[in-house]
DNA sequence: GGGTTGACTGTTC
DNA sequence: TGAACAGCCAACC
């Protein structure tokens, strides 16, 4: 891993996410070893824009919400690429977040 | 080098 | 049950 910051490092963590699957950034967060910096997770996928191997739209929040989905630069960017990409969701959340829920630390681990 | 911000999380009122 | 406050770390100005 070629991790020279976090930006990164969480960039590499996200690009592992398989198709049709989701994390949150507190569990990406905790995977580097820094759970408490969930925050730096957004603030790192806010600076993913340029990077399609980064796909942002596959982390949310722990409750499975697509807080960020306001960023792709239309409200219902988002949503459409999880439901491309098999993923429900209902409400700007993500259905049966914990099926479709991957944890970094039990793939990549 | 110091202060502010941030797509979060967990606890408390 | 629902909303609000505090905490933490790292990048940006």
């Amino acid at each position: 891993m070629e991790s020279k910051n976090f930006f990164d490092d969480v960039y590499d963590v996200v690009r592992q996410i398989p198709e049709g699957r989701a994390t949150s950034y507190g569990s990406i967060a905790t995977f580097l070893g820094t759970k408490l910096t969930a925050r730096m997770v957004g603030w790192a996928m806010n600076a993913c824009h340029g990077m399609p191997d980064v796909p942002a739209h596959r982390v949310v929040n722990r409750d499975g919400m697509l807080t960020g989905k306001h960023f792709f630069g239309t409200p219902t960017a988002m949503q459409e690429l999880l439901e491309q990409e098999g993923v429900k969701v209902k409400n700007d959340k993500i259905v049966d977040f914990k099926k479709v829920f991957w944890n970094p630390s039990d793939e990549l681990l």
